[in-house]
Formats: structure tokens, sequence, C-alpha cells
DNA sequence: ACAAGCTATGATAGCGCTGTCATTTCCGCA
DNA sequence: TGCGGAAATGACAGCGCTATCATAGCTTGT
């Protein structure tokens, strides 16, 4: 009996209780000190925690939730990890949740606005503190459940569409057209373009929109398209930039939908002899790290996606409690004129 | 006073009860329904199900984990998210748990196992189903905590030790080895060694004394090292290139602590004017995507880092239930012969 | 025709914590 | 000396769900 007894307070059942029990005070007196809230002497907290530590007690947040009506959970749903700009979104949420106590719990949408409302769904179940989303698009029922949950909720990337409460990024078509801007002032005028699967990424799209519009505005247009299937990579990009010039030679610069895809293009050029910029200039999006470290810099606009997600939760929890009306953050971007365009 | 109920209503108070009283059934049976559980007749749970489409009635999973002391919920401890191979880990696990109805709660630890053991505290607290961590090196009291708990825990990257339950991974001592019997049999014999920080990448040292110990056998040594303080990085790889070459100009050969380093050689270079393989050879460790799209195939070994992270959650399913013992699973390497080295 | 064994449903009692509203103790100051 | 009020603690009633055991109807087989 003895021992059944030691057992079981060892392994399963370190409660609140127990602790009070031992520490000869009330569940509450535990509680509060374990929470640091409401006046406690320092003595019984000693005494509590010393109890607390010997028997290495854990409160149980999913009673604590319970009880409070409250967790300290943040849902994020992200469309892809293979995409390394959702990763460091990540980090920045992360860095930004860092010193205080609240857990981000993410999911995967692959792309996929019937995963994003199944995930949703999911992480409501959580009674979430707040939801970080990508991109302002939802399914109907999905956009619903997160007016209705009356939590905070942050679209991130895009700010191209009035928010549900906040969103922060950029506009992707206007860093699209700034591109265009720039490229037409260093004179370059047979334009290609070289992306990916459009549905997928819609923010790809909207830059491309905005590029043509630049180039229609100086009498221009993308002479040659050459699209992969699929999710971008280097590798496409190289192959691309090949099947680009294939069709028609007499581009003198292609624009990409990324950089993961213009740095394919460098290295297409690389290996097949082909002179960046005299022969073809090559512009990319995003401002990856690796772009710096290629032989020649990448010629691309920065877009702030460690900074998207800081801010993110930043804005969130300035106030947890109540939306404050829809709220735009600019984060912005930046050209890098580098030495490939 | 209608209002005032109506709103309630929609907002805060969609709960199971209110589910079964519209529905004219118990508690019970709406909680059976929610969770495909225990023998429903057809027409009962079309009832309920019209009931909680209108309602838009999400079950509290909160207060569900608190009833059946069980919750949904891995636990995943990372040391980064900007090392590539964390989010491609991250990626398997999420793989891995598609279809299921688990999900992954993350948490950063930054290479530091003091904060690992506070992650870990905190990830506890919600009484996870399981634990991922990376590596299996943990403070004292994590290591009781994770022990302690019951819990399946997989501890990835590494099978250098022996598991507190399960690990998947691969020897990274024998990957440093037979990296350096590859090399030696390809007729390099001036070997340089270009790495980063030990203290946090425990991983890359076991890698560089598998290393030393094939050269050692062979009668070789490594005879310059260049290293840089902090992470990796491909920046970095490429500086350090330069410096390894300033120090010996001697070398033939450069092992890269990994790919990032090893593309920064690569890229070195390119832009130097080395003949890679015939000046100076390059041999990475990883197998990223990236270093197939290079002018010349990265030679180097892969690991299976989106393995790593699917296995790992299949071995947890397996039997969630109970430990059996320490468990390892190798999910091995690959030499690329690439064209680097 | 009736025990045995289904299937379908319900009543009850918590899970481990926190909010709310007391209650007690102790101090400073008139 | 006594009183207002802050500091310290506690009792109690849930939070929204699920486990457990019980109950009612309905087939079966012999």
């Amino acid at each position: 009996m003895k021992e059944r007894r030691r057992l079981a307070d060892h392994k399963s059942k370190v409660t609140l209780s127990e602790v009070a029990r031992l520490a000869n005070v009330s569940e509450i007196t535990v509680s509060r000190i374990m929470r640091n809230k409401g006046p406690i002497s320092e003595v019984t907290r000693q005494r509590v925690m010393a109890v607390v530590n010997k028997l290495g007690y854990v409160p149980n947040r999913i009673a604590g939730s319970l009880a409070s009506a409250r967790s300290n959970i943040i849902g994020v749903a992200i469309p892809s990890l293979s995409n390394i700009v959702f990763p460091e979104v990540l980090r920045g949420i992360h860095a930004g949740l860092k010193g205080t106590d609240f857990q981000p719990v993410v999911g995967v949408t692959d792309y996929d606005l019937d995963a994003e409302e199944a995930l949703i769904r999911s992480l409501m179940a959580w009674k979430p503190a707040a939801m970080i989303l990508a991109g302002s698009d939802h399914t109907g029922s999905a956009q619903q459940i997160l007016v209705q949950s009356g939590i905070r909720i942050a679209e991130l990337m895009d700010i191209d569409v009035e928010p549900i409460d906040i969103a922060v990024g950029l506009s992707h078509r206007s860093a699209g057209y700034d591109s265009g801007r720039h490229l037409i002032e260093r004179g370059y005028r047979r334009f290609g373009y070289i992306g990916h699967n459009w549905r997928d990424d819609r923010r790809a799209k909207l830059r491309y929109d905005g590029l043509c519009q630049a180039l229609s505005e100086a009498g221009l247009q993308v002479v040659a398209h050459s699209m992969v299937e699929g999710a971008s990579s280097t590798l496409a990009g190289r192959a691309m930039t090949a099947n680009l010039l294939a069709n028609d030679p007499t581009v003198d610069v292609a624009v990409y939908s990324n950089d993961d895809m213009a740095i394919g293009g460098v290295f297409h050029c690389l290996s097949a002899g082909i002179a960046i910029r005299e022969r073809l200039a090559i512009f990319g999006f995003n401002g990856l790290e690796l772009g710096d470290a290629l032989p020649m810099v990448l010629s691309t606009m920065r877009s702030n996606r460690f900074l998207i997600g800081k801010i993110a939760v930043e804005k969130i929890m300035e106030n947890l409690a109540h939306r404050s009306g829809p709220c735009v953050v600019d984060t912005g971007y930046e050209i890098i004129a580098g030495e490939t365009a």
C-alpha cells in the first residue's frame, strides 16, 4: 500500500491540491503563487515553492485554461514549410513571442483553402488567444469563424485587401510595379518573366500584375514567359531560364517570381557562359541572404519576412483583448540594386 | 432580453449542452457523435449534426483534454529555425501527423540547454501525447522530466548515444568517417576543414571527429582549419574559404561543416576564378536541394531530414501509450559524388 | 418463449484549475 | 486606544467536456 501511494504520488498525480496539502495552504494560494498574482507573503511563497520543487509540480495548463476560459496558445496557419519565407516568418513570430508565455501551435495548409479551413477549426478548438494566418484568402466559413471568434487575427504577407483585424506585410502589387520602374530606368526594354504556379502563390501574381502595369505605362510589355508547373525552386528557375532564352533570344532582362527562381537563373547563366547583365539581366524578389553570397550579388527586392512575423505578434500583444478596427502595417520593401540587373 | 440571449448564443456560448438541448438528446450523445465513438443511430447523428452546423459548434478541446486526461498535442523543441535543416524536419513531422488530429506545438531553444529545459517544462504543462526533441543533450532536470513523464519521447538527428525512448537520425561520427574515406579514395591528401561554432552544433563536431579518424587511419590529417564564430552561413563559407587558402595554399580539398558553408566555398571559387576540383575540391554535408542546382553539382553527403521527422512521428504513433525500451532508427546517409570533389 | 447479447442512449461524477466573493490579520495614524 | 483599510488567505462553484456504469429496447438461438 505504501509503495503504491508513493508511485502514484510521483508519476501521474502531482496536482495543485497535493501541493497545497503538503504546504498547509489552500489550493488558491498555490495557484496565486504559480501565477504571480495577488498578494502573497514571502514566507508562504517560499514554503510553497519548496514543496513545488520537491514534487516537481508542473501546473496543468489545460485545467487552467478551462477554468479561466483563456489559453496562452497562438494559432498559426502557414501555407508551407518548404518555401523558405515561411520559416522566416515563423522565426519572427517566435522572436516576438519570446519572453511571453504564449505558445504557437503551427499548422500547414499546403496552399489549400479547404485545408486551411479545417486547420482553423482545429486550432480554434484550443481557444487560442489569437490567430496568425498567411494571406487574406479564406473560405467563407473560415472567414466567418475568424470574424465571430472575436480574438485577434493577424493576416500576414499581403496588405492589398482589407483585413479582418490586423494585416502585416507589403503591397505586392506595388512591389512589382516598382521593380518594373527600376528596371526600365536602368535601360532594359525586352522583358521576360519566369514564374511558378500562380494559383498557389497569389502574391507572385500580384507582383506580376504590378510589373505589367509599370511596363504598360512605359509603352512596354513582357515579351516572353516561362512558367513552371508547381512550386518555385532553384532547379526550376535554371530550367525555365534556358527555356526562356530558347523561346525568345531577344529578351534582355528576366524578372523572376522570387529569389529561388532567380538564383536558378544565375546558375544557368554561369554554367552556360551567358554574361549576366550584359547579355541577360536577372531580377528576383525576396532578398534572401543567399543572394548576397552569390558570385555576383543578386538584384532583387527585399521583403522583410522576419519583421512581418515579429510585428504581427507585437500588434497582437498591444491589445490582446479587443480588436480596434482594421489595422494595416506596411513593412515595406527595398530594392537591392545588386550586380545582376 | 431576447436580443441579449441571441447574442450570447452566437458568440461565446456554443457548448455541448447547448447542442444537446436543441437536438433533444443528452450531452454524451453529442460528445460521442463528435468523436465518432460508440454506437449511434444514423437518424440521431444527422439530427445532431444539423444542429452542430447551424450553431457552428466547435468542440472545446481544452475541456475535452481535461476530462479525458489526454491531449492531442505533440510538443516539439528544435534549436533553431534559421538553419534550413530544422524546418525540413518540421516538414517531416507535419507530414507524419497529417491525417491524424494531433497538433504540434513548436518551440525554439536557440541551442541553449537551459532554454530547452524551460521550453520542455512549458510544453509539458499541456500534457502532450508525445515530445519530439533535437539531439540527446539535455539538462539534468530536463532529462528527469522527460523520463518521468512516461510519454513517448523522440530525440532526433543523432543516434550516437542511447536515447530515453526513441532516437531517429544518423551517426554523424560515421558520416564524417565515410566522407573522409571517400575523399581519400578519390586521391585527396591535403585536407582543409571549414566549420562553424561547435558548441552550438555538436553534430558538426562529431562529423569532424569521424573525418579525423579516417584521415588518421590513412596516415593523414587535417592540415588547415578555418572556423567561423557563430552560425553557419553561405557568406561565412565564402569568407572562410578565402581565409583557408590564404593560410595554407597547399590544401587540395576543403571539407565543410555543412552545405551552407560549402556552397559559400563554391561561390568563392567561382568568383575568384579558382578551378573547383582541379585546384580545390569542395565537400559538404546535408545534401540540400540547392547543391543540385549549382553550376556544378555539389559533392556532399545526404542526410534525410524530412524522413527523420516523418519516421519519428510514425514510431511514436506505432504505440502512443507505452515505451517499449530504447529504440533507434538509423535513417542513414548517402554520398553524393557530385562535381566539386 | 426467454435468457443472452446486442445496439442505442442517458445519469452522474469528476478532470485540475481559477474567478468571485468572503474572511481574517495586521498595520498606521488620529 | 481604536478604527479604516490594505494585505493575506480561504470557501465555493463552476469551466465544458468525457469515463463509467446503468438502462432500455431489440434481435437472436434453442
